[in-house]
DNA sequence: TAATAAAATTACGTATACATTAAAAAATTA
DNA sequence: TAATTTTTTAATGTATACGTAATTTTATTA
């Protein structure tokens, strides 16, 4: 059995101030982002409590929460189910995010930002060129996702942050499947710095679009990547 | 004070096989989109206990569940506050259901739907002519939501069928305020009729400009009207 | 009186107890 | 043996108890 608690396994360095409800929903999504709560399992709330060493209580709060983030699903009697990830569910995601992010770029670009407001995503875009020299495609992952986030943040809808957020954890198994089977993403790289400068110009509907295409290419090769190796269920 | 039961005044007629957090979720969002908890007000986990005559355990998760659809905040010692709606909150929420329905509406024009899987958008349609010669607004707004979520429902993706119910909840108030406000709302009812014709001819890029067009107009319209009456929070 | 400190209140977060009921196991019957 | 019924088990849903800490009230001081 696994004993997981902050300091230990948890992860996040600094509880201070978090509820355990709260603290059981950091933890849990931890776990089951990593895999260490494999898809498709099933806990009993009673071993959820006894591995984060808390009561049933705030542990059933948390996996209400994450229910309606939709990474897991409470069924009476058979304990929490970790949901698993499809095809057809990474194709919903990405359909979704697709519009959404390409809407931020459409927004983003009408706005005033200054260039410090850019900072961000341009730091993310050369981390992305210096990952990919390096072959480092862990990192590079990371610094794509946060120039997807950065994109997101300029466009100014806050409820398509946290729709991107959820839906990000939920894809990030299935992302991390298919990083070390897609070949060199340099074309991500290219295709971000052209959306970059089509905000820059205030040019809303040339962002919009090129984002657009990004996104539908990638959601291709990795629906086709998952596919194509057999990867049902991840 | 107000005492608030299934059978009473709640709404729902069957419970059954419902659990106590099931149906607070169920009786407090009626109460919140009804607004008779008026938004922006607070209200303490035991107050809503009493309320629904259920002990505060089960109020709590529906409280936490609520908060994770948008519905309300939950503010230790100040109780659940019910969020209201501002014209930027209305046109975040837009901005988001513009780009899922039009997608929709594309992906609906790429499959294969029979006559049948569309009665129910059709039935909408005629409903919406019918309560327009009627004047009957309250009726008319029902059959617009419903063409909106078939239009979603015939693009068969489930996590745009969920983003769009738990907006749909979070706007209900501030549409119900402009639907008198508005002009005769004839044009909307060609809009759909178009986008209809273009997804059952199976021309996807039409359908999804032709519906996006309608969103952006609709959007416009009602967040003039919000802004235009001083409606800052609903 | 206004500002501060002390005391009282009380809402929340959590643990725990327990009834209910679904699931599993055992016993019975055909 | 296979099917059915009964018994047992145990996970959940809910109520309740209670410590903690935030807030409010009261008292004290300048």
């Amino acid at each position: 059995m696994v004993e997981v608690r902050s300091g230990e396994i948890g992860g996040k360095v600094s509880d201070k101030g978090m509820s355990n409800t709260q603290q059981a929903v950091s933890v849990l999504k931890d776990l089951i982002l990593d895999n260490r709560l494999a898809s498709g399992s099933n806990h009993l709330e009673s071993e959820l409590a006894k591995m984060l060493g808390m009561s049933r209580t705030p542990v059933r709060e948390a996996t209400l929460i994450l229910e309606a983030q939709g990474l897991v699903e409470v069924k009476p009697r058979h304990g929490v189910r970790i949901l698993s990830i499809s095809p057809k569910d990474m194709t919903e995601i990405y359909d979704i995010l697709t519009e959404l992010e390409s809407l931020s770029a459409e927004l983003a670009a009408k706005q005033n930002h200054s260039d410090e407001d850019f900072a961000g995503a341009v730091d993310a875009i050369h981390r992305m060129d210096s990952t990919l020299k390096n072959e480092d495609r862990e990192a590079w992952a990371m610094a794509d996702e946060t120039f997807h986030s950065e994109l997101v943040r300029l466009g100014g809808n806050e409820r398509i942050a946290n729709i991107f957020r959820m839906y990000s954890d939920q894809v990030r198994r299935a992302r991390k499947i298919t990083l070390n089977l897609r070949p060199k993403p340099t074309k991500s790289n290219d295709d971000h710095r052209r959306v970059l400068k089509a905000i820059r110009l205030g040019n809303a509907e040339q962002a919009r679009e090129l984002h657009r295409l990004h996104r539908i290419q990638a959601k291709e090769m990795l629906i086709g990547l998952l596919e194509e190796y057999g990867f049902h269920n991840v």
